[in-house]
RNA sequence: GGCGCCGUACCCAAGUGGUAAGGGGGAGGUCUGCAAAACCUUUAUUCACCGGUUCGAAUCCGGUCGGCGCCUCCA
């Protein structure tokens, strides 16, 4: 099946043509890593990963590349004068190395539990300056470079299609509306290749360069190591719609600079996460990470399972109530698969193992074919996750082929059903009080043949101060823990 | 000031020319000693507002109002 998907070049939809048959290159900026990520950080990286999952399911052969921003940036919105990684070490007395490696540990452990798959090259960039350096000699050879106070540029005005992604007329750009203008610019928009002289003091992280000892500008490192592991020229570019302006009109305008060649052939970009009154940022006070929502009692994949409500393309209003919307959700329909799965080995199928698409009947057919055609535009997760909440309820599908359609679409969408097919059912679940409970209610079931109400009354609520929920059904007493 | 996105039920949210997906929540019912679960039914004649194009518009065009993002090394 053809996928299509939403080129911010050119701002249309488009087929995806990868540049070698059945191979899918991709690469993602990624987090830099002076704090925890945050949930609207990791919207990003679950819309990346459902892309990835696409082209699996698909059948490419994926190549997904992630950089790790460990070189120390500046801190955010008024502060111009520290550095993010200097500053977050100092705060909690460690060096910049430990930063990076302890907040770049936390954010990979947040992905793992997303079902976040990790890509197949993780990269830093303090492992990759000698590729910056070799780039930028490029660019420097090609003419596109000044050096001006301690500084090396790249000089915009050398690339004639400078902001073609972002539609940016550089005759119109306000210079400096937020931010003081750089004296030493040719051109306002022009951006820093290599640092020797630094806007702050204390920079740690120093490497020898032909302009002298310092340290790279950011947008070199997705330029170099995107090409290292890609080639000159690749197929999708992912990140953030934040990135669209600034740092990927920029990582263009180096790439091509320096090849000469057209660089990316999609760029998709994801929006963000809002909460009411705007996006999610430590100045607004809203730095919400999978840890604390953890706490609050969600299960990461709630999470995903919320993200999953909205398309890719478009805010996503984060509250409370909807991640519970989404909570709840998830958990009908795991119970739904157990059930399914109840009913099937009823009658006496089994859930495990590979059913060739061609031998389920024609409603599981059409249904698997409505998932895979919203999938496969652009990206229409929600669309798909409906076709498979329908697929889930249609009774003229055997249980059998719900369980299958279900974790076939579960490729893709990892919200823990594949784990509730093939795991053990809670019946089977280890219980250290199982025996009692289950002594418990033998009694109260006698109790309640005898009529004797109050005691079976009792043991139901002694029982349920445990956390033990029983529901009586035609076929016996089920326990579960609530 | 420039660029871009968006406004769909109580909430989240698909749908972008053919007569409103899905989830959550609410309401009613079946079942049940009770309770829960499950199941069934129901919940926008209408898509911010005003014009226009069209046989036909939530979808296209123009305007108004409202929200949001970016223009800074925020995903």
């Amino acid at each position: 099946m053809k996928i299509r998907l939403y080129n911010t070049l050119g701002r249309e939809l488009q087929a995806f043509e990868p540049l070698e048959a059945g191979i899918a290159r991709m690469y993602a900026c990624g987090p830099t890593v002076y704090n925890y990520a945050h949930i609207g950080n990791l919207r990003t990286y679950v819309f990346e990963d459902l892309l990835r999952r696409t082209f699996l399911y698909f059948g490419y052969k994926v190549e997904h590349v992630m950089n790790v921003t460990d070189v120390g940036h500046l801190t955010d919105d008024g502060d111009e004068g520290e550095d993010k990684m200097i500053k977050s070490a100092r705060e909690q007395g460690k060096s910049v190395w430990d930063i990076a490696d302890f907040f770049a540990e936390a954010f990979f452990r947040d992905l793992d539990k997303l079902n976040v798959e990790m890509p197949e090259v993780v990269c830093k960039a303090t492992d990759h300056i000698a590729d910056m350096i070799n780039l930028i000699g490029r660019l420097e050879e090609r003419g596109y470079t000044y050096l001006a106070g301690g500084n090396l540029y790249f000089d915009v005005g050398k690339f004639q299609r400078y902001g073609e992604l972002a539609l940016l007329d550089r005759a119109k750009l306000q210079a400096g509306a937020r931010v003081e203008v750089d004296e030493n610019k040719r051109n306002p928009q022009d951006f820093v290749l290599w640092f020797t002289k630094s806007k702050f003091d204390q920079q740690a992280m120093l490497w020898d360069s032909p302009w002298g000892r310092g340290y790279p500008g950011w947008h070199i490192e997705c330029s170099a190591m995107s090409m290292r592991y890609l080639g000159d020229q690749f197929d999708i570019h992912l990140g953030g719609v934040d990135h669209i302006p600034v740092h990927h009109t920029n990582e263009i305008a180096q790439s091509e600079a320096a090849t000469g060649k057209p660089w990316v052939r999609y760029w998709v970009h994801g929006e963000f996460l809002v909460m009411t009154g705007g996006k999610m940022s430590k100045s607004a006070g809203g730095f919400i990470t999978l840890e604390s929502l953890e706490q609050m009692g969600y299960h990461p994949l709630d999470y995903r399972y919320f993200c999953l409500g909205g398309h890719y393309r478009t805010q996503l209003q984060f509250t409370e109530d909807s991640l519970n919307a989404a909570q709840t959700a998830r958990r009908n329909l795991l119970d739904r698969i157990e059930r399914l799965r109840a009913e099937a080995a009823r009658n006496g199928a089994t859930t495990s193992g590979e059913t060739a698409s061609d031998d389920l009947g024609d409603g599981a057919q059409a249904h698997l074919r409505a998932f895979e055609t919203a999938v496969a535009e652009d990206l229409n997760i929600p669309k798909a996750l409906a076709e498979l909440w329908q697929s889930m309820k249609d009774d003229s599908v055997t249980a059998q082929e719900r369980l299958w359609l279900a974790m076939r679409m579960d490729r893709i969408l990892a919200i823990g059903i594949t784990a509730a097919v093939e795991g053990p059912s809670e019946a089977d679940a280890p219980d250290d009080d199982a025996a009692e409970i289950e002594h418990l209610i033998t009694e109260r079931n006698e109790a309640r043949n005898s009529r004797n109400f109050a005691r079976a009354d009792e043991i139901r609520s002694y029982l349920k101060e445990k956390g033990v929920l029983l529901e009586d059904g035609p076929e016996g007493t089920h326990w579960k823990r609530g």
